[in-house]
DNA sequence: TATGAATGAGTCTTCATTCAT
DNA sequence: GATGAATGAAGACTCATTCAT
């Protein structure tokens, strides 16, 4: 692919991110995407095969995104709950600056579009998420249970927390992350 | 003549919640709504002016039998955290035993068909939780914080659990209860 | 039939007779007629077999009304013209007087619901207009040409003389009556 | 790409005449009206919002063209009367060839999809006969009155005249021209 | 006989996808 | 490859007519 296409690329992503926001999933039109992003309604087609896959291919980048953004390299003698609060922080940071990104998963992963393989393939995104709680059961820090449960009251509290700041309006502000991580502890450690 | 019928309000109910969690929100249609409920297409009408009138009254059938299964009249001696746990684990079970219903209500909420008034109105059947979390707060036994916060905090808890052992394809049991409670309760109290 | 059902039949005559002025031919529901007329839906059906039957007798009766109001008995010494003129502004009185049953015929006529059988029945009503104006000619009064013709071009020019005055918001007035004469006089007489 | 097609435009505005004339205004069903079209149901979309707006854009293409026809430059020299009953003539001439265009736009009229400004929009189109009404009151020539209400005289008696004919199935002929000039003149000069 | 809820065929309109240019 | 007009299969909604009460 050109760097051209690549532009464009980004461009329906984008297009895609903000109409959801704005309209919902349902109501995403090809043709108000195509607007959005600059382009004429049948050069998605040349991108993308059909709606479905158009989606499907918006959700692998954002959670791709996400997940880079969330790795991090640590030092040797970084302690365990130093990692995981960086990482909890890290994601309130990421879910309060793309919400739009993230209510579209969210959508997404409910709605008729979504298969079972790429349900499968996100989760392999978050496979280093998994090992951090396992690792933190073993140490007897984090509290019994299935880790994939913990990890997913875990994504719950950090999009409830920042939902409700800024459904109600207010700006995504960085104490948010000190609040989040003092619940989330509290929740993981007992 | 025949009479208006509530059973038939009902099979129209029972048949959204079905048809939502089998297709999704976006996947209803109102001549496959009317043959799962037993009556033809136009008779859907004639209970409801339109689709989102229809979803919206569903929303509120489903709110209010949510908010009159929560209720419970406790004792005088009862403490607060005695109601509290009573309250989540109620709510649990409801949550278990209606997932339908939740899905729905979930799913309604961040659709193109919720309103604002109506939104506002959902709220209101859950005042008496506010006030409890409040009371918590005012007494040093819940973390401090908006109230509505910690209640959102407190729901998405609970939904992450259950869901993510029906998600599972695990029946629900009773011992979701306890260990949803567990987190609960380390999350408001800290 | 009964009074109270004359009463009823009536009821529906007038009905049907407002909602075509308010709503044109194409908006009027049998749902919406059987409020006006007050009485339930289903009971329309008791009097017509169908919505072209019911519309087509409403027509009957207008036609004939129409006609018993034009008919006058002339005194053996009445000319010719004195017996048009009266009648051309008993006419315009009646046009007058009841344009929501004038402007429901002139729709029904150009309508689908309009039969040859109907239309035909219709000439019969006024076929002493015909005797009229065709004794008129054959005294050299009235300029040569169809019969029928005259009559439909006197008809619309009636028709336009108070539909103009009614379309204006202006109230009938008797005074229409001299000056429409004096139109269809010229026209007529040449 | 395909470009948006005058030649389809035409296709549409003559099957919209075609068929009101073959069922009234009320039978117009868009699916019919592509198929005489000769495109797909869907196409009509591209060309008018809905199904109000194609009926409007017909008519506007309907009056536009008839006042296009009677226009008609004349020589210093003629006199108001020759205008005028070359004007007449023409217009009887029109009717006569286009009467599925004239029968459209009356039914349009009194319709529920006519609107007040597509009605004053009408108007504007045959000023210029208004304005040859008022000149032939001020020279005495023609009777006083609304000229408005003259010319709606003038307007429905062409109309009947051409009517008739055609109903009675009678070929459109222009010995018809000179017949109804001498009736307009008469009605109009008395 | 009166009622008005129920019916379902019929209509307008939308929109993912195709395709001529 | 890009464009956006064209397509036609849905889907929401209407309403004349029926029918249980």
């Amino acid at each position: 692919m050109r760097l051209k296409d690549e532009h464009k690329l980004n461009a329906i992503i984008r297009a895609t991110l903000e109409l959801t926001n704005e309209k919902g999933l349902a109501g995403i039109r090809m043709s108000d995407l195509a607007k959005r992003a600059g382009i004429a309604t049948g050069s998605l087609y040349t991108y993308f095969e059909d709606k479905q896959n158009l989606l499907l291919s918006v959700n692998r980048s954002v959670r791709s995104t996400a997940a880079r953004y969330l790795r991090h390299q640590f030092r040797e003698e970084d302690t365990l709950e130093h990692r995981l609060e960086h990482t909890v922080k890290r994601y309130v940071d990421y879910v309060g600056e793309h919400r739009e990104a993230i209510l579209f998963a969210d959508l997404l992963k409910r709605s008729p579009y979504m298969t079972e393989a790429a349900s499968q393939e996100t989760m392999d995104h978050f496979q280093f998420l998994l090992d951090m709680v396992e690792e933190g059961q073993q140490s007897g820090m984090i509290r019994t249970g299935d880790p994939e449960e913990l990890l997913h009251v875990m994504d719950s509290i950090v999009k409830a927390m920042v939902d409700f700041q800024l459904f109600h309006g207010r700006p995504y502000t960085k104490n948010i992350q000190q609040r989040t991580w003092g619940i989330v502890r509290s929740a993981l450690i007992g």
